[in-house]
RNA sequence: GGCCCCGUAUCUCAGCAGGAUAGAGGGGUGGAUUUAUAAUCCACAGGUCGGGAGUUCGAAUCUCCCCGGGGCCA
């Protein structure tokens, strides 16, 4: 055997060795980890480890079981998803149960859309046949969007998740209503409430939506009867965009401090209907417009006079003398303004809100002049019959004979449209059923302290809903519909009472229990009614309850039932849930509890495109999950929720995901230089804090910093800032800093040397410490790290955050190497300054010259220096010696080994190639991997 | 139409109880490294702080108006 003239001491060299790959291949890989979850049952695992543990409740908003998940939807859980996954792992029994909300108007119109499209008649369909159709349809999304949450990494008890039409929560539903009924919060009254003729029923306001719609606007003259003096003969003008609503009038508003004007009629163009001499009462400031329109070509005016002097006046109904022979009564109100119009604003209390109010003030009837179709009922004189969207013409017709039509115009304006038929929507008086705000219960009164209670995150949230709260009218709750819980109350024909007798409610709570809700159409009424009422002598009422007041109560079938901790700790959701689901729980809580089911509500903003635009569509800026699980992975769909603000809205696109893909890849590779340089660890090279080199006593210190953000976010919910913090840390103190100056210790120094042990121990506290950190966001790179050291039984989401031992905060430490790094920036600059001109390629080839200003030069031995530095040398110099600059070629020998250059390179007889250290190590006998092997 | 929120480098975010040349990471460009190599290190470029006016010795930061975007409501 000859000796090699130039040795291979690559073998000597402790370089990372690791199984975790640098291609992460998440969309192959991730269903391979889920499959792993679910065959050592995790799920079941984490509640069994976490028996006895204070409980953390994040209670799920319900998703509406309809069509694939979008990304609104997978930002949601997947937030959802990490604050339980951070609570869990700081210590809590974080026991999540996923929930869906399956009644409502969209699934059943979907199921009357695929009636449409094969030809079948909906109310040919029996009720209950049709109930299960949508039962069926609900059930089909609830799997497909389960299987969709569970891919994006979403841990909760899905096998125990709930539904509100699983018939223990439709029975819950209804024993809620029953409390409502029972406490007197619950009431029927006749009011306008927004109406869809086309799907023939009331409308919440979620289901409302503005589009701008072409309304025949009318200039209507109503005769004064009762006037005195100059207005005797006058008619006061109004102005309306409904024509149809004319049949419902009772009353006109003025403004009590709005100017108004007496015009004489003097000259009017040759298709005006207005006559000359008509004397007519317009407000002051919109007499040039009225008269435009209306083609007055002359007039004067006669007097001004305020609104309050028409105090007490009665006009004729338009119509009088044709069957409307009502009296309207001039009233005061607030709300009449001169933007537009007259300034006299028609009451017809059976058709908006402000009316049906002023009108209750005064006592007006509430006529009830349309019915559910859309079409004039038949006692409504001259329209019996005819729809109100085809009854422009017909009005004007009327009112033209009855010269009181004095113009008409074409007129645009934003109209509340069905949200689901796209149709435009009326405002109707019906019979429905509310729930009081301000009665003996005093919801809302109540509702606003809970509100005072609540912690919000981000803290607006609680100007936004009490807002609301405080300006809402009572709650609605009744739809005509057929796909929902229905309002199971019986009211007494011959009082019109609703019947509160607890054990015929309890009667109801029992058959929903065993057979769910659909008892109530399938069963006779005297199985409820009992022996004790005559089921002739009460109507059955078939109204279902607004979806709102279902989702409003998960917390009694979710939490209560389920004997979970109530109030939950969290509800979140997206910050459109204020009027939403907040709104409803908030209410239904305090009016059967008392009190908010929430401690604390968190929203988040909404997705936006790249460009900070809705996503449409028809725009094509639609970033799909499923998309993105394909293309990436769900690690880096929950890395981009994790970086971004979500209390704010949020973007996403092409170039924003390859972003987080690339943020991703440097947290990926910390983990796997970590993994390689702890090769072979083991307990035995551990070294005490105390004895650790400054550098690892300062990263220690670095991670008490991250540690206690961490736990500071897991008590506030504020993450925003938390992981872009980490990933900082790994790119600048770890990467660019600790692990490129240790580097030269772990590869080459003998492996029973203190600053190699010290710096493994550090390495295995950072994998250990990253790896819980990383878990509830990288949940399956977290996982593939940690199995990687510590094998496939075991996982890092049973895990808790370590604990970090308090000594490892050095605040002094820390300043001392804040400091060192500034000056390290410095003389990296010198270098690269040397390698530009060609001198050195890497650093070790380099010699640093230090000078320092006052008491500087205590900071760090030469040593050291040229450690932290990654030179082969370091001189201190005085100020004043300007002999070199900052670096300068290394004097010497390249060592064979670790590569410095050193003088002492040569020195050794048996290795003349190597430097003084490496010598020892390869003699040691300790460092020939391949030997051990 | 009303109310609320947002607008800092190509991207994600810091900075905002007014104070000096506005920062970090990612991307880009250039260089080093064949011992983290589809990785790692270093350097450089890049900003009318949405626009305008005002308050002030001084404004990304406070006030008003406008533009753009989002949400809620009518």
């Amino acid at each position: 055997m000859s000796e090699n003239p130039t040795p291979d001491y690559r073998d000597t060299v402790f370089l990372p060795r690791t199984g975790f790959p640098m291609r992460a291949d998440l969309p192959k890989r991730e269903p391979q980890i889920l499959a792993r979850w679910q065959a050592i049952g995790l799920s079941e695992k984490l509640r069994t480890a976490s028996r006895g543990r204070e409980k953390f409740i994040l209670h799920d908003g319900p998703p509406y079981a309809n069509g694939n998940l979008h990304i609104g939807t997978a930002l949601n859980k997947i937030l959802k998803d990490v604050i339980n996954r951070t609570r869990q792992m700081a210590g809590f029994d974080a026991d999540y149960i996923p929930g869906w909300d399956c009644h409502g108007l969209p699934i059943e119109w979907k199921i009357e859309e695929e009636y449409r499209k094969s030809g079948r008649d909906k109310d040919a369909v029996p009720i209950l046949d049709f109930r299960a159709e949508c039962r069926a349809y609900a059930r089909h999304w609830m799997g497909v969007q389960e299987a969709e949450f569970v891919r994006l990494g979403v841990e909760g008890d899905f096998a125990h998740r709930y539904a509100t039409m699983d018939f223990p929560a439709e029975s819950a539903i209804v024993a809620e209503i029953g409390k409502f009924l029972m406490n007197g919060a619950l009431y029927r009254g006749l009011r306008p409430v927004m109406w869809s003729p086309v799907e023939k029923t009331a409308l919440a306001e979620a289901e409302i939506e503005y589009h701008d719609h072409k309304s025949d606007a009318i200039f209507v003259r109503f005769p004064l009867r009762n006037a005195p003096g100059d207005l005797a003969e006058a008619g006061v003008v109004i102005w309306t965009t409904t024509p149809w609503t004319m049949p419902g009038n009772r009353a006109i508003a003025y403004g009590a401090e709005i100017e108004y004007a007496l015009l004489r009629v003097d000259e009017v163009a040759p298709q005006s209907s207005v006559r000359r001499g008509d004397h007519l009462l317009v407000a002051l400031s919109l007499v040039s417009a009225f008269c435009q329109v209306t083609g007055i070509t002359q007039h004067h005016l006669q007097r001004l006079m305020k609104g309050a002097e028409l105090h007490g006046l009665i006009a004729a109904h338009p119509l009088r003398g044709r069957g409307y022979e009502y009296d309207v009564a001039l009233l005061a109100a607030d709300f009449v303004t001169t933007e537009q119009g007259t300034g006299f604003v028609h009451i017809a209390p059976g058709h908006g809100d402000d009316d049906f109010v002023l009108g209750r003030q005064h006592n007006l009837e509430v006529p009830d002049t349309v019915g559910p179709d859309g079409t004039f009922n038949a006692w409504v004189p001259l329209f019996a019959g005819l729809h109100v969207y085809k009854a422009a013409d017909p009005v004007c017709e009327a009112l033209r004979n009855a010269g009181a039509l004095l113009g008409r115009q074409e007129f645009v304006h934003s109209y509340p449209h069905s949200w689901r038929s796209k149709a435009p929507l009326i405002f109707r008086a019906t019979p429905q059923w509310f729930i009081r705000m301000d009665g003996e219960g005093r919801i809302r009164e109540k509702a606003l302290a809970a509100i005072a209670e609540t912690h919000f995150v981000p803290e607006q949230g609680r100007n936004r809903i009490g807002a609301m709260v405080a300006a809402r009218p009572d709650w609605c709750i009744s739809r005509q519909r057929a796909w929902g819980v229905p309002i199971a109350v019986f009211v007494h024909r011959a009082s019109g009472e609703p019947l509160r007798d607890p054990e015929v409610m309890a009667r109801i709570v029992a058959a929903f229990e065993t057979e769910g809700a659909d008892s109530w159409y399938a069963s006779s009424p005297g199985r409820f009614l009992g022996t004790k009422y005559d089921p002739a002598d009460y109507e059955q009422v078939m109204d279902i309850v607004d979806v709102w007041f279902e989702s409003g109560s998960t917390h009694a079938f979710v939490l209560e039932a389920r004997h979970l901790p109530w109030p939950a700790d969290l509800y979140l959701e997206g910050s459109d849930q204020h009027r939403g689901w907040f709104h409803s729980s908030l209410l239904e809580a305090v009016g059967t509890r008392g009190r908010a089911p929430f401690k604390a509500v968190l929203t988040h903003g909404f997705v936006l495109d790249e460009q900070g635009r809705k996503m449409s569509k028809s725009l094509g800026n639609v970033t799909a999950p499923q998309e993105v699980m394909k293309e990436y992975g769900a690690d880096i769909l929950r890395l981009w929720v994790m970086m971004s603000d979500t209390t704010e809205d949020l973007r996403i696109g092409k170039e924003i995901l390859k972003q987080q893909a690339e943020l991703y890849r440097r947290l990926r590779n910390t983990l796997r230089w970590l993994l390689g340089c702890l090769d072979g660890f083991s307990e035995a090279e551990r070294v005490e804090y105390h004895e650790m080199p400054e550098l690892e006593r300062y990263i220690l210190h670095r991670v008490t910093e991250l540690d206690a953000r961490i736990r500071r976010a897991v008590e506030t919910y504020d993450w925003t800032g938390v992981y872009p913090d980490i990933h900082n840390f790994c790119a600048n103190d770890l990467s660019a800093f600790y692990f490129d100056i240790r580097k030269d210790s772990l590869y080459c120094d003998r492996p029973d040397a203190l600053r190699r042990r010290a710096a493994r121990t550090v390495l295995d506290h950072l994998h250990r410490t990253l790896c819980t950190w990383l878990a509830p966001v990288l949940c399956f790179t977290a996982e593939e790290a940690w199995c990687a050291r510590f094998g496939e039984e075991t996982s890092v989401h049973l895990q808790i955050f370590p604990a970090i031992p308090t000594e490892w905060r050095d605040d002094g430490l820390a300043g001392k190497w804040e400091k060192i790094r500034e000056i390290r920036r410095i003389a990296t600059g010198n270098i690269e300054r040397l390698r530009v001109e060609g001198k050195i390629g890497s650093s070790l080839q380099a010699s640093s010259a230090l000078f320092f200003a006052d008491g500087d030069d205590q900071l760090l031995d030469a040593e050291t220096w040229a450690d932290v530095l990654i030179v082969s040398k370091v001189a201190f110099q005085r100020p004043d010696d300007r002999q070199h600059p900052g670096a300068y070629a290394a004097p010497g020998q390249k060592c064979a080994r670790c590569w410095k250059v050193l003088e002492e390179v040569g020195e050794d007889k048996k290795h003349p190639q190597l430097c003084r250290r490496c010598v020892d190590a390869v003699d040691s006998g300790l460092v020939c991997r391949a030997a051990a092997e």
